[in-house]
DNA sequence: TTGTAAGCGTTATCAA
DNA sequence: TTGATAACGCTTACAA
C-alpha cells in the first residue's frame, strides 16, 4: 500500500501538500494539485482512514446501533439512514444491541471506541439516565424511536400513544366491543406507549379493560400465536384482536386460521408498523403506519445538520402514525 | 478520554507494560498486572481501537458487504455472521453494495481502507475477474452464495442449480405439465443457476421450455406481480407457477387472488429461499430452503479459522438446498 | 501557496 | 520481567 509519503516523493512536494489535496484544501495551486493527483493515480494510492482518524479525530463515519440486524423493521431503518448518509459521503458502522442492556452498552462502547462522529441508536434496554450520561461524552448520541425529555433535541420519535389509540379506536368505531390486545414486552417504551393508547381508546368509549383479553407477547410471530391461544383458552368472547406489531398479528392470523376461524369475518385483526409483508398476507392486514424510513432519513439529516454542518435542513422530531386500512378489519353490523 | 500514557503514570510503570497488560502478554508479573488494571479501572480507560489498529495493522473487525441492508434474506445473513463473530470477540462493519458494480467496488474499498482483517461479501454485480484480482490484495476476501473456481476455498455457496431443479421437479411430480417460471435478474448468478435447474427438470421430464411461460422479474414483490400479469395476458394455459424467490412468489399470490384465482386449487405456487414470512402467507408457501443462517455461520467460521487461527473448525463449502412442502402446492389428480 | 515538525494513541523492537 | 524509543500514516499549527 502506497502511503502519503511516497506520493509526496513522486510528486516532488511535501507531505502537507499532499494532505491538502486529499482534503480539498483551497490553498493549493492548480498545478501542484494536478501533479499530486497524478502521483496518487500512478501509485494507486488509497488513504488510510485509520491513520486519518487518529490524526484528526474525525472518521466520516456514524455508528448505528439497532436491536436486530434482521427483521423488516430494522432493515428499513438501517437502509434509510445509510442511504441518506452515504449520499453525503459518510459511512455507517452498524452493530446490534439485541435489546439487552449489557449488549447495548457494549455496542455503544464499541462505536465510541471506533471514534464515530456520531451515533444513531435504537435502544430499548438501557435506562434514560444512562443515555443522558452518555450524551455528555465526546460522541454525540441520537435516539431513534425514543423520546427522552432531557435530550429531546437528539431524539426522533413516533407518537406511539397516538398509534395505540388509533388502532383500538378503529376497532371500536367499526363496531367491536370485545377487543383482545396482544402487547409487546413492556420494558420497551414503544410497547408500553402503544398499550397506553389502547387503554385510552377503551376508556374514551367506556369499555372496561379486561385482563382476560390482555396478553404480553414477544413482538415476534410466536407472541401472536401464544396470545391468541391464551385468549381462546380463557373462553372470554371477543370479535377483534389488536396486536402491538405486525409480526405478532401475522402469527395470530395463522393460528386463527389453523383453529377454524374464518378470516376476517370471524375475527378482525389489526397490526402495527406497516411492515413490508403486511400487504401480502391474506387477508391483507390493517395496520398503523410507522414511518420508519422517513424517521431514519430524518435522523440522518439531524446528524448531517448538527455534526457535519450541512445547512438548509429542517428537522421534525416527532412523527405521527396513521392508519392503513386493509382487509383484515371489516365493519361489523 | 484517558490514554495509555496516563494509565502508565498512575500505575507507575512504562507504556509498554500497560500495553502488555492490554494484550494479555505473559511476561507481566501478577503484581504489576494488578496495579495496571486498577489504574485502568480508576481512569475508566478505554483503549482506542483506532490507534491500536494503526500500530498493529489488525482491527479485530471483519467487513461485511451485502446487497441490501433490508430484506429478510440479507437480514438473516448479517445476523448469523455477526452472532458467530461476536462470540469470538470480533466486530463487524457492514456496508451495502446495492447490486451495483460501482457501489460494490466502493464498498470493498471502504472496508479495505478500514483495515478490516477480512471481508465477507455477498456481491452480484462485480465480475469474477475483479474478485480474483481483489483476492490478491492484503485483505482476504470471502464470498457468500457465490462460487468462483479460482478462489473456491474462500467461497461458501449453495447449489442453486439443484434448488431450481428441485422446485420444478416437485411441480412436475405433483402432476403439473404447464409450469410458468418467474426468474430473477439473470446477471445474478443465483438467479441464472436456478433457471438452469428449472430447465434441467423440464428436459428430464421431456417438457418443452415455453418462452410464453417465462418472465424475468426483479426478485421483489413487483416481479411476481408483473410476471403473473404477463402470463395471463399471454393466454397460454398453466397450472403451476415457480418463482425464483419468495418475495416474487408472494407478489404473485396476491395478484392471483386479486384476479379471481382460488389458491391453491387454481394455481400451485412455489417460492425459493424459505424466508421467514413464507410460513405466514395464506396458503403457506411451499419453497426451497436456502440455509442462509447456516451459511452465514459457516462463513464466519471460515474467517475464524483462516484469519484468527481458531482450531477444530470444519468447513463445508457447498450447501444443498432442500424442499419445504407447505400448502401452496397441492397434488393435482 | 508550500514546507517543517509535532502530535494522535497504540504496538513492537531492542536493550537492560 | 520491564522500559526506551521508533514506528504506524496521517493532520495541523506554525513558519517561510
Amino acid at each position: 500500500m502506497a502511503t502519503i509519503y511516497q506520493v509526496s516523493e513522486l510528486a516532488g512536494v511535501s507531505l502537507s501538500t499532499v494532505s491538502r489535496v486529499l482534503n480539498n484544501n483551497d490553498y493549493v495551486s492548480k498545478k501542484t494539485k494536478k501533479k499530486v493527483m497524478e502521483a496518487m493515480q500512478q501509485l494507486g494510492y488509497q488513504p488510510s482512514s485509520i491513520a486519518r482518524s487518529l490524526a484528526s479525530s474525525r472518521t466520516s463515519s456514524v455508528g448505528i446501533l439497532v436491536s436486530e440486524l434482521d427483521g423488516p423493521f430494522f432493515g428499513q431503518m438501517m437502509s434509510a439512514i445509510e442511504e441518506q448518509l452515504r449520499a453525503a459521503g459518510k459511512h455507517v458502522i452498524i452493530t446490534p444491541g439485541h435489546s439487552d442492556e449489557s449488549k447495548e452498552k457494549s455496542g455503544f462502547e464499541f462505536l465510541i471506541s471506533r471514534n464515530c462522529d456520531a451515533i444513531i441508536a435504537h435502544v430499548e434496554a438501557v435506562s434514560n439516565e444512562y443515555l443522558i450520561e452518555l450524551s455528555k461524552g465526546k460522541t454525540p448520541i441520537y435516539l431513534m424511536s425514543r423520546y427522552v425529555e432531557e435530550i429531546k433535541d437528539n431524539c426522533i420519535s413516533l407518537d406511539n400513544v397516538m398509534g395505540g389509540y388509533l388502532a383500538t379506536k378503529t376497532m371500536i368505531t367499526r363496531g367491536h366491543k370485545n377487543i383482545a390486545y396482544i402487547a409487546g414486552p413492556q420494558f420497551k417504551i414503544d410497547a408500553s406507549d402503544r398499550l397506553k393508547g389502547h387503554k385510552q381508546a377503551l376508556s374514551e368509549f367506556a369499555i372496561e379493560f379486561n385482563e382476560n383479553l390482555f396478553y404480553i407477547g414477544d413482538f415476534k410471530e410466536t407472541g401472536g400465536n401464544d396470545g391468541l391461544k391464551y385468549f381462546i383458552e380463557n373462553k372470554v368472547p371477543f370479535t377483534a384482536l389488536v396486536c402491538a406489531n405486525d409480526e405478532m398479528a401475522s402469527g395470530a392470523m395463522k393460528y386463527a386460521r389453523e383453529h377454524g376461524f374464518n378470516l376476517p369475518s370471524d375475527l378482525a385483526i389489526m397490526g402495527y408498523d406497516n411492515v413490508i409483508f403486511t400487504n401480502y398476507l391474506y387477508p391483507t392486514l390493517t395496520t398503523i403506519n410507522n414511518p420508519v424510513p422517513e424517521m431514519g432519513k430524518m435522523a440522518a439529516n439531524l446528524v448531517l445538520k448538527d455534526i457535519y454542518k450541512h445547512s438548509g435542513i429542517t428537522i421534525n422530531h416527532i412523527f405521527q402514525p396513521n392508519l392503513i386500512l386493509r382487509d383484515s378489519t371489516p365493519t361489523v353490523k
